[in-house]
DNA sequence: GGCACTCCAGGACTAACAAC
DNA sequence: GTTGTTAGTCCTGGAGTGCC
């Protein structure tokens, strides 16, 4: 008995047909066919009954089949062990909300790559509506989307109708940051009219399924504001640092950056909507198979305990 | 019933390789 | 170089299914 007649046999049971499992295996069907007698006559049973219609496995050769697949996966796994070469490339994908917790997690996540190896990272910050897209579509390995709890209905039947998993990361209430030297620094207590004087920054590509541009801007509050619409996170940073009479909702920052941009968070006693944060992916991939991933995902665990804490 | 199609299996043959 | 073994292909046959 070898490896090569159990690969045969996994194979045949996997397509239900010894024409279609030699194709994938890249031989003649009349060998394959041979190798499985072969493996038979060896183990003393059928493992298949054949039909008109193609084979299926007997219930001794179901059981056979379920060790001889747990044999070819730690041959697998051992090859994989003591084959892969230094220059095995460390690859994934993300697109992300704008979101600072995430963009730390990131950090933490490049700092631990091996630098020996060879790296393709792609790192996106976008709206929800395009990270489903990017993910969906498989330009991206992992999403994160973020929306108010008030529209999970939209995002939820989305979500289905691109045939993609989901899962819960973080529930938050948005909270207001702006300068350490705004006139709202010191106050202790803030409400969403205190910041009616001032000019508010936003993300201008916010974007919502089954909704327009025009539907959108209605939801925002404070809507005949001052604004300044931005399309990337560093300006958001030294604009709110360097011009005291500006302010953002945010999901929670981490301290470190905080102080890194000299910003102060505070939470606005009548902001009561609460957004949540979700990690999408494609139905078919198992990224917690990919170490890339699991990486990933473990800084943003840590990062939200961070934030949380 | 006749025919075409599909699937599996067996026989004949070939090529590569190791042992002597 | 010869022989035996292994693993592969090609050709073909048997048998079931679907269609007319």
């Amino acid at each position: 008995m070898n490896t090569l007649l159990l690969r045969c046999a996994v194979e045949v049971e996997k397509t239900g047909s010894f024409t279609e499992a030699a194709n994938n295996l890249y031989m003649a069907q009349p060998n394959l066919s041979k190798n499985v007698k072969k493996l038979e006559s060896l183990i003393n049973i059928s493992i298949f009954e054949r039909t008109r219609n193609g084979v299926i496995a007997t219930p001794k050769g179901k059981e056979f089949l379920n060790y001889a697949k747990n044999i070819l996966n730690e041959m697998d796994r051992l090859e994989e062990m003591f084959t892969k070469t230094p220059s095995e490339m460390q690859s994934l994908s993300l697109s992300v909300p704008r979101a600072s917790y995430i963009s730390n997690a990131f950090i933490q996540f490049v700092k631990n790559l091996n630098f020996e190896k060879e790296i393709s990272i792609d790192y996106v910050e976008t709206n929800s509506v395009q990270t489903i897209k990017n993910v969906a579509e498989g330009h991206f390995d992992l999403g994160v989307i973020r929306f108010p709890l008030d529209y999970q209905r939209h995002f939820m039947q989305y979500l289905e109708n691109k045939n993609l998993k989901w899962e819960t990361l973080l529930d938050f209430e948005f909270v207001v940051v702006f300068s350490k030297n705004h006139p709202l620094a010191s106050k202790e207590v803030i409400q969403i009219s205190d910041l009616n004087p001032y000019v508010e920054i936003v993300h201008g590509d916010v974007s919502i399924p089954y909704m327009d541009n025009h539907d959108i801007k209605n939801t925002i509050k404070n809507k005949d504001g001052k604004k300044i619409y931005i399309y990337e996170r560093g300006s958001q940073f030294e604009l709110l640092s360097q011009i005291n009479e500006s302010y953002m909702w945010v999901s929670p920052i981490p301290e470190e950056i905080l102080i890194r941009h000299q910003l102060v968070q505070k939470k606005c006693v009548d902001e009561k909507h609460i957004y949540r944060d979700m990690l999408i992916k494609r139905n078919n991939l198992d990224v917690y198979k990919n170490q890339m991933s699991k990486w990933f995902l473990n800084e943003i665990e840590k990062s939200i305990k961070h934030i949380l804490s």
